[in-house]
DNA sequence: ATTAAATAGGATATATTTATCCGATATAAA
DNA sequence: TTTATATCGGATAAATATATCCTATTTAAT
């Protein structure tokens, strides 16, 4: 569905928002212990997501990476998805056709577009905050 | 979503489904052909789909991939992607958890879950016959 | 200034997926 | 029995995704 990139991504990405909601920046070898990731990897993926402005970095000692407290509530699963894997899960041809046109559709066009609609509407709607907060509260977790 | 092998075996079956209607056979020549696909790779998905039951194979003079015609409308989507991409789609944690399991859900659980069984419903409750049919009357395509 | 700690980013390595090639085997027809 | 035509299956290649390593740069504290 996802790939590892953008699972670590989301994982990491509720990682510093926790952190962030106490004050504290966080470090990639403390995300990758976290979030059972590798960590230089997670460290691109990080650079990837600054890049995309969904996270902060802060260079030199005592940096880290960190969200806006106040963003954390805006931020969409979507934002991550997309500033990682694209759009292609939004947009993409569920069959692999070049397009996916409403013109020339695939055989499944459209029962795939009705479950992709829906994962769509989720990611748009899932905060980081509300994800957070399951974290905090030991309702849901991030590892093993 | 799908691996390209998964999305070549559907396209390939839908195209057996089509041929077997009409009594013919076909090679992997001619399903490479008719869903722009690499012949060899597609003759190797075509063997995964032979050992998991989904299609016939004939050897020899004359021979080729068919479908029994009482098995078209039989046959479900969700048979195809197990044979080729596994159960992961049904079961695996969207975030990559080791198993996902509603005692140690990952943050996203709940929300992927609902996806996640939509995705499942449609692939079960797809028969070939129903997308051959689309293909046949120029509702839908399988190139392009 | 110097040092320590941190991100940035290029180069490289490994694993997996996708794709190709070729010879062995089976079978229908002549 | 010979020939032509298929699938089968192992070996290999290419492309992509995942992962690691190392150096440069930045910055806070001393
Ligand atoms: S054309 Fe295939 S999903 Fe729309
Ligand atoms: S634990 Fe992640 S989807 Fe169920």
């Amino acid at each position: 569905m996802f790939s590892k990139a953008c699972e670590y991504g989301i994982k990491a990405s509720i990682f510093i928002a926790i952190s962030s909601s106490e004050g504290k920046r966080v470090t990639p070898k403390q995300i990758a212990e976290e979030i059972n990731s590798p960590q230089a990897f997670t460290a691109k993926i990080l650079q990837a997501l600054v890049k995309h402005n969904v996270i902060n970095s802060v260079k030199g000692a005592y940096g880290g990476f960190e969200i806006e407290k106040n963003d954390i509530s805006k931020i969409k699963l979507a934002q991550i998805v997309n500033a990682i894997d694209g759009d292609k899960i939004y947009r993409g041809c569920g069959l692999g056709l070049e397009i996916c046109d409403e013109n020339h559709p695939c055989p499944v066009h459209d029962k795939f577009k009705s479950v992709r609609t829906d994962l769509q509407n989720m990611l748009e709607s899932t905060t980081l905050e509300e994800l957070a907060i399951n974290i905090k509260s030991g309702a849901s977790f991030l590892k093993v």
